[in-house]
DNA sequence: ATTGACCTATGTCTAAGACATAGGTGTAGC
DNA sequence: GCTACACCTATGTCTTAGACATAGGTCAAT
């Protein structure tokens, strides 16, 4: 199989699938020919793999080590465990960051719809902006 | 006064600073000598806004865009409407995208918990992830 | 053999800085 | 004046996970 019905079967775009097997987290054999690639079933069962563990929030980097540890005949589920609970916190502090700019951004739509509009003079760019509440103070005094 | 100086003052890093003026979002002056940048009270000022766009959800060029209209002496104003809309579409479907996420890692964890580890046999890389629900359907009959 | 639709590999680009490196500054002690 | 030494600087490179652009290859229909 060539890199596009791979990446159909898994729903996946050929660049994806492309730039796993550049990095070499598959290894699919290369007509000398044409240098085009040529993805065995075990190539697509792997890719299956990367997929899922990607849906789960791993990185290219975690899967790699993930790989590499079973491909060493050890077990990677203690790694694994170990990544996941990493990979949530960061989700989580992710979350909270996106829901307080999220906020922030309602606040200013809400605070700018009755605020009109204004030409810049020399000292402001945008007074919408400049004037939102929790504006960046500068800490001159010192 | 010197980058660092600058960037402590709007708390914000050094490289931060840096990086604005390298792309000219930011121009103070350079001295011939030693190449250093000397920060005006208008280049803080700029910065001032920078940072205050930024944490408004404004990318890097959506500022450069708004600064130009606003020294063209345009109203920016109508620009950053639009722009804050788009953005605020763009969170909130980075926001849905992550709540799926954070809840399919919970799950994972979840089931996980019974789930004892493994040595990989030659089909499997990690049971976990690969029998964990919602796992990827190879799309093969057709 | 030629067309044309589709496919391929490769190289470059992205966002917003962080990091590494080599070298400059400025004050303290001599 | 000179030297340490802590701290600072500019510049170049690197990061993620692919997307995009380009030049060229494939293959069935003509």
């Amino acid at each position: 199989m060539r890199v596009k019905e791979v990446a159909e079967r898994l729903g996946v775009t050929a660049d994806t699938v492309r730039f796993y097997t550049r990095i070499r987290l598959l290894n699919p054999n290369t007509n000398p020919h044409n240098q085009y690639k040529e993805y065995s079933h075990a190539d697509v069962e792997r890719l299956k793999f990367v997929v899922a563990a990607r849906s789960l929030g791993f990185t290219v980097e975690d899967i790699t080590t993930i790989i590499a540890k079973a491909e060493d005949h050890q077990s990677p589920c203690p790694t694994v465990r170990q990544i996941i609970e990493k990979r949530l916190e960061e989700t989580e502090r992710q979350f909270q960051d996106l829901i307080a700019l999220r906020a922030r951004m309602s606040a200013a739509i809400a605070q700018w719809e009755d605020t009109p509009d204004r030409v810049p003079n020399g000292h402001m760019i945008c007074h919408m902006i400049e004037n939102f509440a929790g504006g960046v103070s500068d800490d001159t005094e010192k």
